[in-house]
DNA sequence: GACGTGTGCTTCGAACTCGAAGCACTGGAT
DNA sequence: ATCCAGTGCTTCGAGTTCGAAGCACACGTC
C-alpha cells in the first residue's frame, strides 16, 4: 500500500510557488497598465472582457460572472455597481428568473474595452509569452487545461454551503 | 518584416486566462484550508513559509520578503505587525543597515507552520497535481521557470519610481 | 564633515474584499 | 393552495490592500 498522505517533492513545490508568483507578477503588471490606460481595475477589466469577448450576447448572470472571474458575489455586486455607474454595463432583472440579474455590456463598455485591449495584450505578450516558444505555449495550454477543468469541478464559490439556520 | 504590434492568438489567450483562473482557484482553496487549520491568511502563510522553509537563517529583510511574495511594502508592514503580535515572528533593526528591519520567524511560528503544512500540501496536491502526471509536472516546471525569471527581471515593486519632488 | 539624493520602512486615507446575514423569488412537496 | 428548503443577489461590518507621503538612515560628492 502506498503512502496515503500526499506530499510534495521539490519539483512540485517549485511548480506551485512558480505558478503563484507568475500569476501574481503578471496580475500586477497588467493592473498597472489597465489603471493608466482606462482607469480600470483588473477585476473590472475581466468583467468587461468576459462580457464583451466571451459572451455572444454581451450578457451574463451575476453568479456566472462571479464564478467566471473567481470572485466573491458580494464583491461582484460592488464592482458591477461601479461599472454601472460609469455607464459601462447595465443591470436588468432576468427575464425568466425574477431573482436573477443580467449584466450587459454597453457600447461605451465595448469602446473602452477596445481601447485598453491592445495595451493589455502588449503587456501580457511581453511579460508572459516572450520567454516561451510557440511549442512551449501549446504545451502550457495542454497542461493547464486539465488542471483548470479539475478545479472547476470542485464546487464553485457560489455553492458554498449556507449556514444551517 | 513581421508585425511589430504584439497580439495574442487563441491559444495564448487561453493560456493567459487559464493561468489566472487556476491561480485564483488554487489560492482560494488554499486560503480556506489555512483559515481553518491555523487561522492564517494566505499571505501570512507565505511569509512564514518563506522564512521557515526557504531562508536558512529564518530571517529576511522586509523588502526582500515583500518582493518574494509579490506584495506591497505597506501591506507587508501591516501583516508583519499582525504576525508579530501573534508571536510568530520578531522584527529587529538590521545589524548592518540601520534603516532596515529584519524579520525572523520564532519557534511558535515554526510550530504553527509545521502544523498547517500537511493540510496545505494536501490541498495543493489534490487541486493542482492530481490531474498531472509526473512528466507533466516536470514539463510545467520547465515552462514556468523561465517565465518567472523573465518577470523577476522586470523592476520589482519596491523599485517603483518615486514621485519627483 | 556637510550636503543631497537614494533607499528602507511606516503611517495614512481611501478603496476594495470577503463572508454572514437578510430579502426576494422559485420550485417541489404536501 | 400552502409551505419550505434552495437559490440569486444585495447589504452590512470588519478586515485587508494599496500608493502616496513622511521619516530616518546611507552613501556618494564636494
Amino acid at each position: 500500500m502506498t503512502d496515503r498522505r500526499p506530499s510534495l517533492d521539490a519539483v512540485q513545490l517549485g511548480v506551485y510557488f512558480a505558478l503563484m508568483e507568475v500569476a501574481g507578477l503578471l496580475r500586477h503588471a497588467v493592473e498597472q497598465q489597465l489603471r493608466e490606460a482606462g482607469d480600470l481595475s483588473y477585476v473590472q477589466f475581466q468583467l468587461l472582457a468576459r462580457l464583451g469577448l466571451d459572451s455572444p450576447t454581451g450578457s451574463e448572470r451575476m453568479t456566472d460572472l462571479a464564478d467566471g472571474v473567481v470572485y466573491s458575489r458580494s464583491g461582484l455586486t460592488y464592482q458591477a455597481g461601479l461599472l454601472e455607474k460609469a455607464g459601462l454595463v447595465t443591470r436588468t432583472p432576468s427575464a425568466d428568473d425574477e431573482r436573477g440579474v443580467t449584466v450587459t455590456i454597453t457600447d461605451a463598455g465595448r469602446a473602452l474595452l477596445a481601447e485598453v485591449l491592445p495595451g493589455h495584450v502588449e503587456v501580457v505578450s511581453r511579460q508572459l509569452f516572450q520567454p516561451l516558444t510557440r511549442a512551449d505555449t501549446e504545451a502550457l495550454a495542454d497542461l493547464l487545461s486539465p488542471v483548470r477543468d479539475h478545479m472547476r469541478s470542485s464546487p464553485p464559490r457560489s455553492a458554498a454551503p449556507r449556514r444551517r439556520r
